[in-house]
DNA sequence: CTGAAAGCGCTTACAG
DNA sequence: CTGAAAGCGCTTACAG
């Protein structure tokens, strides 16, 4: 049986309400001697006021549901931390929904979320969102990277330039034969980076080649199958450009298995700076996003649209960082 | 405003009474007109009962707690989508929090989840525990590697086994002198790792040496830090049994860096059989443990003891295997 | 076949 | 300085 304020009332001899309102800092009215009375009963008895019974009053459940394509994700994962980090401090708790990337269930995840009257919503989705009704005047935080285009509440990274500088560092450093390993169509679209790659190849004078382009699913396994296909396709290639690190950790074994070593034989670079890639044998040459911020950011918009419903979300566009490190061959000239 | 049970019962023109019931499927004594009205005004307003007034009459909150040491560690996020996927099918929702490996949050997260009536708690921990008097009488379950012992609702792994097979490959392939990178101090103990590496040397008639002993946390920077330590030391040994994957990816950047190459100058084994083990330069020999299972039989036993609080939760022993790939060196003989 | 009323455990105007 | 009472939105005995 647990304790209720009842008890606490009975036993010290006051009302619910006084119980109530010292709780609930409300209480300098009282005098010190109930006060203390009322407190020492509460800590001796451990009680504290029932979740539900609260909430049905105050309409207030700290609660904030969190919808990600894959948990296991090392970039979703780090994102997660982030944003469990700020609802942490803010007495927030987080419920976790693991969409498996499907659509219907993110859908189904939403409704429930909201059925549970959730203070909000964070949205990592891959996909292209017919925002229903059941979002319209509810505070939510899409993490899609622009995939959905909207007029606030925008978190971005600054992607295109990010990837330009790594493609341009490849030409500087003396190659020519280019692939790139991405991820084009509809679902977690990489247009920015592939479009950096196009620009970037063409600035410098060097035509772009479809044959050079490889898409898969920008996972371990994907970035893996991707660069086994382009090497087999296209062995004069001297530098792959991946679509995100996990593409290029799968990179790394399908020049492995062709017994190609990096970078001699071939430069890869990545992007994320997964905490992972500096450890790759070559450690692996990257382009930073702040995924923890990412996620610690979406958290702070979120509480104060909760707070503000009237305010507009701001819009955050974070930088990226060229991380050099051994993946890329650099040619004498 | 929110569409509550009142508007619909006014809008069929019945009680809420009558309306409650039929949501509820105890609607068998209606007739089917008003079934169906009720129904009809239910989907076109969309209305689904408060959670809050609900659960304050029900007492069913559908909603378990998991603490975990680390959510971005690569084991912990593949028990996680265990558990979710197990919860997910029985409509219950996951609290997540992140202890960031300290008791005192797990104290504090383990009361804040109470506090919200959770139904149960999944509490993944480094820390020996203080099993307060919270925890009586309160369904959870613990995913500790046996550091605290108990009756009932051990999930446990059958480490010792496996890490024995492993030392034993290394030893029949022709290695004598073997490190290990351990964590030994109450922390994420490896006593069972431990002790079959030192067991299966000594059945072999390879002294144990303590200076072949290296400790440090068990991540890729500990493995990074450890074995670079244990190199300097002593680079007369041929093999390296890691902990676990991740230290085992340190491991391979500490060869790196000291120009050694696996497996033709060191060999190494790691322990989890993480995904992106199978991908590494070379691939990792490990050994594999069901996260997956672990989590979504923890979620299983969980729900059970939920419903039936009379029962004592099963314990349950997972099997591990040898997954050999390519980071290992067999000598000729 | 259906509804009025009590009750779940809180908070909050309101009265004194 | 303190308390009685209403109300939050449900479900569930109980009565008819």
């Amino acid at each position: 049986m647990k304790i209720t304020i009842k008890d606490i009332a009975n036993i010290v001899g006051v009302s619910t309400t006084t119980v109530s309102q010292i709780l609930n800092n409300k209480g300098q009215r009282f005098s010190e001697e109930t006060r203390q009375k009322v407190l020492k009963a509460v800590e001796e008895y451990d009680y504290s006021p029932d979740y539900f019974a609260k909430n049905m009053v105050q309409r207030e459940s700290k609660t904030v549901g969190m919808i990600v394509p894959d948990v296991t994700d090392l970039f979703f994962s780090k994102v997660i931390e982030g944003i469990e980090t700020y609802l942490n401090k803010k007495d927030y708790m987080l419920l976790l929904c693991n969409s498996k990337h499907s659509a219907e269930m993110e859908k189904k995840f939403i409704k429930q979320l909201q059925n549970r009257s959730v203070a909000g919503i964070i949205l990592a989705s891959p996909n292209s969102l017919a925002l229903e009704k059941r979002m319209k005047q509810f505070p939510y935080i899409l993490i899609d990277r622009g995939l959905n285009t909207r007029e606030q509440g925008n978190i971005l990274v600054r992607e295109y330039e990010g990837y330009y500088a790594a493609v341009e560092y490849l030409i500087d450093a003396g190659h020519k034969k280019i692939g790139i390993l991405t991820n084009e169509r509809g679902y977690y679209e990489m247009t920015d980076r592939h479009k950096a790659y196009y620009n970037c190849l063409t600035n410098h004078g060097i035509t772009y080649q479809e044959s050079y382009v490889e898409d898969g699913p920008v996972t371990i396994e994907g970035g893996y199958q991707a660069a086994t296909r382009l090497l087999e396709r296209a062995d004069e290639i001297t530098a792959l450009c991946c679509g995100n690190d996990q593409m290029a950790i799968g990179a790394y074994r399908a020049a492995f298995e062709r017994g190609l070593s990096i970078p001699e034989d071939l430069s890869i670079f990545g992007f994320d700076n997964l905490e992972i890639t500096a450890y790759l044998s070559p450690p692996l040459t990257t382009v930073a996003q702040p995924a923890f911020d990412i996620g610690y950011t979406a958290a702070e918009f979120l509480l104060h649209a909760i707070k503000f419903p009237q305010e507009a979300i701001p819009n955050k566009m974070f930088e990226t960082q060229f991380i050099l490190r051994d993946s890329v061959k650099v040619f004498d000239r």
